[in-house]
DNA sequence: CTTGATGCAAATGGTTTGCATGTTT
DNA sequence: AAACATGCAAACCATTTGCATCAAG
């Protein structure tokens, strides 16, 4: 709680030094992103979570204020499959493998993509940035069907 | 289009040999996804092009065509950004680095993935199907802004 | 006070679905 | 004839937008 407080200030602070405005909608969304992060909330799921203390705040804004963290570069927009874009912050890149068949996802570490990162800067002068990537296929589990 | 229509013969045979029904929709969809399978078409695409030669295949039908031929396998569904979900046959597996900022994409051999599909089997027991993927970062030209 | 953010309601756009009808086997 | 695919219109759901109001600087 004190690290959560601690990290919130911070991005408050980043905005207040970009000149950006701070505001209750955008201090509640920044404070759900910390508490849900790791569950790749969706804007409805942290609409939810907001409007716990802030009933006020409306889905509309939660949208608005995720295209403005987006814009800014603080966070990312994730699209997984079908379900609605997810959102986490940009210095926490993570990457899984999902299972096509029973959803399971294994998390990867960011490492995994070095090579191919390195390649492509090497080969094509692209600088990859692979916030989250998604690979399909076959848990080991449901590989035995 | 010999080359065409013996591909097309060759779908629709193996529609046959699993006992599925061979319909208008479905032979006209399989054909426009030949002819259009480089270029992510969309499911609005092909009915368009469905549609120069069989005005009356409503979109829902192109839909659930698509729904269907991913169901047996034959294709594969593909979604990008914000974009309409587009489709390719399943053994054309290919892969892009797409620049976050203009859109340029460069084309990705699938055998760029190949240590990471060694990886994910040997320390996950995961058997990695990657049938396309999107890299996000930077290319070349506007890296340089 | 000025600029920009928000609430609300309404629109959008891709995709899905219920149902009566037509087509494939 | 039985099983299934289709056309059509209507529903759905995530996301966006217009506009009048409100809050941050």
């Amino acid at each position: 709680m004190v690290s959560r407080d601690l990290e919130l200030d911070d991005l408050i602070a980043q905005l207040r030094g970009s000149g950006e405005r701070v505001t209750t909608a955008r201090r509640a969304v920044l404070d759900a992103l910390i508490r849900d992060g790791d569950e790749h909330p969706s804007a409805d799921r942290l609409a939810r979570q907001v409007n716990k203390q802030h009933p006020d705040v409306h889905l509309s804004t939660i949208y608005r204020t995720l295209d403005f963290l987006e814009q800014i570069g603080m966070i990312v927009q994730v699209r997984v499959g079908d379900e609605p874009a997810s959102y986490h912050f940009a210095d926490q890149p993570h990457h899984h493998a999902i299972c096509d068949r029973c959803g399971a996802t294994i998390e990867l570490p960011s490492t995994v993509f070095a090579p191919i990162v390195r390649r492509l800067s090497r080969e094509h002068g692209f600088e990859a940035r692979p916030h989250h990537i998604a690979i399909g296929g076959r848990c080991s589990e449901c590989r035995q069907s």
